[in-house]
DNA sequence: TAGTGGTCTAGACCACAAA
DNA sequence: TTGTGGTCTAGACCACTAA
C-alpha cells in the first residue's frame, strides 16, 4: 500500500488536484479532521501546498460535491456532519449508519466459508462459475435487536484467507485494505422490496412474509475490478433509505 | 412567468455562471438539444455568451455532476443518455421513468377532490392542519399493467383549480409551472419496504401482503416553500431503483 | 494538423461575518 | 477593519481525437 504523503509531487504525472483530494480526503478519512471543524482557509492550502487557489477550490468543489465539507461564505470551511442521506451516495460502514442513526450497532456471525460461486454471482463479479468465494453471513444487530442480515461474497482469489479475521469486531473493508491492499471505492446497488423467507425471517426475529428491503450490490476496488458481491435484508419496520433529489 | 433568454445581462445581479446555467439547462430540458447530441464546444461558448472560459467549464462542471452532459476529451460534450440511476437524484416524471425502463406509459385516474389536511401531511407542508389539500389519486400502468399507485397532495392555497386539469394527460408539474409559475426544484423523500393492503392490493393487481416499494416525498418550489407531498406504492415485483456509491 | 477538453496560474473585485 | 469564501478574467501549456 502507498499511503498519499502530506505533500504534492510536482514531478508525479498526477495532476495537482488530484493529489491535494487525496491529501485532504486522508485527513478526513482518518478522522484527523472531524465533524465540524473548520478545515484551513483557502489562503493557507495555497500557502502550504503550493497551488493557485482555482486548483485549491477545485478540490474544495469537489469535497463539497461529496457532501464532505460544507462552505460559509465570511466564516470559513466545515468538515460536514454525517447525514442519513449518505447511504445512498456513499460507502459507509454498518457502524457509521448506525451511529447516524442513533442506534448502537452489534454484529453475529451466522456463516463463514469457502463456496463455489453460482452462476449469478460469478456474473456479477466477471469470474468463472464454481470459482472459490468467500462467503460470509452476519446479522446486524442495533440496540441489540435484529436490523439486517448481511451475505458477503468475495473473490477468495484476491484475498486468500480473508475468513480466519475476527468479522463480528474488525470491518472487513479495513481487512481487505491492510492485509491485501484492496480499496474498495465504488458500488453498483439495486434496491427492492421483498417478503422474509421462513429462514430469514427467523433470524430478523419478525413474521414470514414480512416486508424488507433489499439491497444487492457489487462493489468495485480502485481498478475497477469486481471484488464484493453483497446482499442485504433490512427489516422494513426499523429501516428506511433517505435521498435529495433536485430538477 | 420569466422565461431565461438566451443571453446573458450583465447588469443583472444574477451571476453569470447560473445565467449561463439556466441557459443551458433550459436548452436540455426543452428538448432543443438531446441524448448524444454535441452541444457547442467551450470555444464556441465563451464566444458566444462573452464569458471566459472558467465560467463556462464552471457551468459544464455542474452539468455533468447532475448527469446531464459528458465530456470526451478530443471529441467534444454531448447531453447524456437518461438512466435508471437517475431516479434517485433526478425529479423525473413517471413518463420518463417508464421511458428509461422500456415500458409504455399509460395513467388512470383513481380519484380527485380537495380534503382536509391531516395532521401528518399538514406537517410535512408546514401549512395548518384543516387546510385545503387538492389530492389527485392516479393508477400509474406500464405496458397496461399496474405499476405504481401514486398519491399527489398539493397546497391548493398555492394552486387554486388545479384539480380542473386532466392529469391522465397532462403531467402536474407543468400545469403547476404554467398556470401557477411553481416550478419543483428539489424534493426529500424517504423510502421503505411495505405489505399491500386489501385495497392498494387490489389496485396493483397483487395478493394482498405483497410487498410494495414505498417511497413519501416532500417537494419544494423555487422558493423553498414545500408544495407537495407524494406517496408512491410500486408494486415490487415490477419496480426497483438503481444507485452508484462511491467511497 | 486542427480542434477538442484537462490542468494550472496569477491576478482582480465583491459580499459576508466577526471582532 | 480584517479575513473569509464567491465570482470572474486572460492567459498558458498539455493530452487526446479525428481528419
Amino acid at each position: 500500500m502507498i499511503l498519499p504523503l502530506d505533500r504534492i509531487d510536482r514531478m508525479s504525472k498526477v495532476p495537482l488536484y488530484q493529489q491535494l483530494y487525496e491529501i485532504l480526503r486522508g485527513k478526513i478519512s482518518r478522522g484527523e479532521w472531524t465533524s465540524g471543524d473548520m478545515i484551513p482557509p483557502e489562503s493557507e492550502l495555497i500557502e502550504q501546498y503550493e497551488v493557485s487557489r482555482a486548483t485549491v477550490r477545485q478540490v474544495l468543489d469537489m469535497l463539497v460535491n461529496e457532501d464532505l465539507i460544507y462552505r460559509q461564505r465570511g466564516r470559513g470551511t466545515f468538515i460536514a456532519h454525517p447525514t442519513m442521506k449518505q447511504g445512498l451516495t456513499r460507502i459507509i460502514s454498518f457502524t457509521e449508519d448506525m451511529q447516524q442513526r442513533g442506534y448502537q450497532p452489534g454484529t453475529k456471525i451466522c456463516f463463514s466459508g469457502i463456496i463455489p460461486a453460482p452462476d449469478d454471482i460469478a456474473a456479477k463479479l466477471e469470474i468463472s462459475p464454481g470459482e472459490e468465494l468467500a462467503r460470509l453471513e452476519r446479522l446486524r444487530l442495533a440496540d441489540g435487536e435484529p436490523m439486517s442480515l448481511e451475505q458477503s461474497n468475495l473473490v477468495h482469489r484476491y484475498c486468500p484467507g480473508i475468513l480466519k479475521g475476527d468479522y463480528a469486531e474488525e470491518p472487513l473493508r479495513r481487512a481487505l485494505e491492510r492485509d491485501y491492499g484492496i480499496r474498495l471505492v465504488s458500488a453498483n446497488q439495486v434496491i427492492r422490496a421483498v417478503s422474509a423467507s421462513k429462514e430469514v425471517a427467523e433470524l430478523l426475529s419478525v413474521q414470514t412474509g414480512s416486508p424488507l428491503l433489499f439491497i444487492e450490490r457489487v462493489t468495485y476496488s480502485h481498478q475497477r475490478i469486481p471484488v464484493e458481491f453483497l446482499r442485504i435484508h433490512y427489516r422494513a419496520d426499523r429501516y428506511s433509505l433517505y435521498s435529495e433529489l433536485h430538477e
